[in-house]
DNA sequence: ATAAAGTCTGGACCTAAGTCCAGAGTCAAG
DNA sequence: CTTGACTCTGGACTTAGGTCCAGACTTTAT
């Protein structure tokens, strides 16, 4: 596959997919002996995966780094329980923190409705 | 409160306070005759909620907004229902993601471990 | 009454995550 | 074998969200 194929089957631009590739969420990828690079799938797997991580809050740092500690795991994939889990554990910790915060939005509008408004200094009217 | 009681209570710095009132999260502060700022403590509220809501993918600008729109609702709180619903709204489906994508992480996990990776173009070790 | 601590403005600077060239080379379809 | 679409590199530029001055003024505690 070349770059604008993966960029359209993920979904981002060919600049972003060197991006990627700099900044570690992708492999170096091999090329072509004109320069081309080549990919597989894995690499619409990652800038996906990288994507979603991404929208929840995570750096393209910490995306690339769990998936280094993945690759690194030794020469397959099971030979470490490897980042994805802690992974995992960030998602949960956020769900909960994300859960945290909507119901202080709700205790807000439901003060809010009930005229003791905390986030607007109003004259009581 | 002045401006550094408040960046205290908020847990943020006195020029993220300056920053988020140049960007009208925080209403103008009124200002003593030598300039400084008064504050009262529904700006702490403002920024904690802020915060709360940018740790979870929202803007600053989106915050902004939503607040103006509260703020803006007429004279009291509860003249309209206001923004914070919808605020409310995208929580839920930022939740919804959130799942999603923990879904799709433990998906990548398990075939990991089954030797099915779709992360590392492995060897098949 | 003075010193230390806090605040003011305006502007420069910073990082993350991209985006957008220019100029040169490559590929593939007809 | 040409032509239009792709790709390459390197560097400049962008936006969001801050952070950090300098130099001047204000408050507060002793």
């Amino acid at each position: 596959m070349k770059i604008g194929e993966v960029a359209r089957q993920a979904g981002v631009s060919v600049d972003t997919v060197r991006f990627y590739e700099r900044r570690g969420v992708l492999l170096a990828a091999r090329r072509r002996p004109s320069g081309y690079r080549i990919f597989d799938a894995t690499a619409v797997e990652r800038i996906r995966m990288a994507k979603g991580l991404q929208e929840l809050g995570f750096t393209l740092e910490e995306v690339a780094d769990a998936l280094a500690a993945h690759d690194g795991g030794g020469a397959t994939c099971d030979s470490e329980r490897w980042r994805l889990e802690a992974v995992v554990d960030r998602l949960d910790a956020k769900i909960a923190e994300l859960a945290r915060v909507r119901g202080a939005a709700v205790e807000s509008l439901e003060d809010c409705l009930a005229g003791r408004c905390r986030l607007t200094p109003s004259r009581t009217t």
